[in-house]
RNA sequence: CGGGGCGUGGCGCAGCUUGGUAGCGCGCCUGCUUUGGGAGCAGGAAGUCGCAGGUUCAAAUCCUGUCGCCCCGACCA
């Protein structure tokens, strides 16, 4: 592949666009690698097209390795594939929806989960026809409330997604894994920088889940992340180790105190301490937070109290996560449980209000707390765990911060900031089961299929990869992804030009995809200022030099320069781009 | 949906307070000069000032309405 810059449609712009703000934003649209045409939605200029397609090939090689068949379905659906699971309404206002000329609705595909397993079940009907993998890569529509940051987050998208189907559970852990090893080809050879992180399923119904995630300091999501170890997970997914269980023998007895007036924990901590001369912080305290549950599909309401440490608020996310499929939401009841008193809930009386109570792991038996005493005004000190109350069970609810204790060696956990970019998880039968997706098996009887699903968002990687790789330059691309491997500048009054084309038609020859910069009277400032904001690996420059038969070699990540003689200019830069 | 901001040649912006010839930089075209770090000089093309209504002799500028966009947050596979 040889690309001109003479007839390149490509025009590179001095300034940052206005409305960008990420790195990848300001620099792809510098750079003339895509343009915006509507708020979430772009278009891929020559460059920026065939570095997506770069990417695209690298995510398909692995995905063929391992041995996915491509499918393409789509993009425009009828309703009535989003009718069977629910998700014409679930998906809510994020869908494209528009209508035929005779009134039947169609949307434009945010996922397509439910064309796969309609799919499979059209064409395979023998438990002989499994395992099968099939995946595609095609743009998806999400009607995002905001879109932002460019490509990162747009409106239209691609993505390659892919689904699994199996006989049974091991079958799906196999299929889970090769997605699993795939993907961390894929991106290690897209030249990411990314950590696999503990997720959870929520509502989806599944078991194990994890997202690749990018970490970038523009990042929209937090994870959870162990420099010392590599444990890495989402807020969500993280398990707070419990402390030992200690002995209740000789642990001082539960006193009440008057405590008027201390609703709020910070309340409570100073005057425990001035009155009563305690010494204690919010950490000692435990919190009570009264929370109502209801289990989509049933019309069952549970009131559920929480304990978690006084110094730490609830997550609302960790909690909803934790109870799913059931979803709390905020208990304002009080007048219909007169046991509970509002800012002096205790679980001593609990059990015998017949109210659930789940605590934080670090609630352990034996563990001393600073609690409500059921009575407005007062609370009780010395309650022990095991002792007092017996909570019914432990749950991941309370927030996650950074210096916490990390689940898997104990040093200090951090919160990060990273950008998703794949996602792997064991679905399960739900779309199994909504689709009746069956295999007749060996004794004649049917079998439900088990579905795994993986996506990787693969215009957004293209922007991640923009996001950790660039300079103060421009661009610093991975060879994989760069639209050249070299680029090669002519620059002088002589035949620099000329030159320089000859090299670069010699190097396509030999097998390198070469971009030339053979514009006419363009000023070697501009040329050496674009092949920097452009991004190729390699720089060659063909200038003063040639009169003594050298040209200049460049590494574009490292910024080294080495003069070379000319006889020697296509070995050297073959030998370059072949490292 | 809440908060903040912005709509003026292809891009980035000034002008609006105090109404009166639409301006600057980049880019683009022509010519000459220049050629190792976003060149110089000269000439030129290109804008219904988001849209609609109003006030006025006169509106980019004032008033009313409306549409759109960007940023932060809420939300979100």
């Amino acid at each position: 592949m040889l690309l001109r810059m003479s007839s390149l449609l490509l025009r590179t712009l001095r300034d940052d666009p206005a409305d960008a703000e990420v790195p990848s934003h300001k620099l792809l649209v510098r750079a003339g690698y895509v343009r915006r045409v509507a708020p979430g939605i772009y278009s891929w200029l020559p460059l920026g097209k065939i570095a997506l397609e770069n990417v695209t090939r690298v995510v398909r090689e692995e995905m063929n390795r391992m041995g996915g068949q491509e499918v393409l379905f789509p993009a425009l659906l009828p309703r009535e594939y989003y009718e069977t699971t629910g998700r014409w309404t679930e998906y809510g206002d994020n869908i494209f929806r528009l209508k035929d000329r005779k009134g039947g609705d169609y949307l434009l595909g945010p996922t397509h989960e439910e064309l796969f397993a309609d799919m499979v079940k059209g064409e395979y009907s023998s438990y002989k026809d499994y395992p099968v993998t099939l995946y595609q890569i095609q743009n998806k529509y999400r009607d995002e409330a905001r879109p932002r940051a460019g490509i990162l987050r747009g409106r239209e998208f691609l993505m390659k997604d892919s689904y699994s189907f199996d006989l049974d559970d091991d079958g799906l852990k196999r299929s889970y894994e090769q997605h699993r090893e795939a993907y961390i080809r894929t991106f290690d050879r897209l030249g990411l920088n990314y950590k696999i992180c503990f997720a959870t399923s929520g509502a989806m119904g599944g078991s194990a889940s994890e997202e690749f995630l990018a970490p970038t300091p523009t990042g929209e999501d937090a994870f959870v992340n162990c420099h010392h170890c590599g444990y890495a997970a989402n807020a969500e997914a993280v398990v707070t180790p419990a402390p030992a269980a200690r002995p209740l023998e000789g642990l001082a007895a539960q006193r009440v105190l008057d405590t008027p007036d201390t609703p709020t924990i910070e309340s409570l901590v100073s005057l425990v301490n001035a009155r009563y001369g305690l010494n204690i912080t919010a950490a000692d305290t435990l919190k009570n937070v009264v929370v109502k549950v209801t289990t989509p599909g049933s019309d069952k309401e549970e009131t559920l109290v929480i304990g978690v440490p006084g110094d730490r608020e609830v997550d609302f996310k960790r909690l909803e996560a934790a109870l799913a499929p059931g979803e709390p939401a905020i208990f304002e009841d009080f007048h219909k449980h007169p046991g509970l008193v509002r800012g002096y809930i205790g679980p001593q009386v609990l059990k015998d209000l017949g109210i659930r109570y789940l605590v934080d792991p670090r609630v352990s038996t034996g563990t001393s707390w600073v609690t409500g005493a059921n009575e407005k005004g007062k609370h009780a000190v010395d309650v022990v765990a095991g002792r007092d109350f017996v909570p019914d069970g432990t749950i991941e609810a309370a927030e996650v911060r950074a210096g916490d204790a990390c689940p898997r060696c104990g040093n200090e956990l951090s919160i990060d900031r990273g950008i998703e970019i794949g996602h792997i998880f064991q679905l399960g039968r739900k779309y199994a089961d909504a689709a009746g997706l069956d295999a007749l098996g060996p004794d004649g009887k049917p079998i439900r299929i088990t579905m795994g699903s993986y996506g990787i968002g693969v215009s957004r990687a293209l922007a991640v990869i923009a996001e950790q790789k660039h300079d103060a330059l421009g661009l610093v691309w991975p060879r994989e992804v760069a639209p050249a491997d070299v680029h090669i500048v002519g620059t002088g009054k002589e035949n620099q030009v000329e030159v320089a084309v000859q090299l670069a038609e010699e190097l396509e020859s030999r097998g390198l995809r070469v971009l030339v910069d053979d514009r006419p009277s363009v000023s070697p400032g501009v040329k050496f200022k674009d092949a920097e904001l452009l991004g190729m690996p390699t720089i060659v420059v063909i200038g003063r030099g040639l009169g003594q038969g050298v040209i200049e070699l460049r590494d574009r990540a490292t910024g080294v320069k080495e003069e070379i003689p000319l006889a020697e200019a296509a070995e050297r830069v073959l030998a370059a781009c072949r490292d």
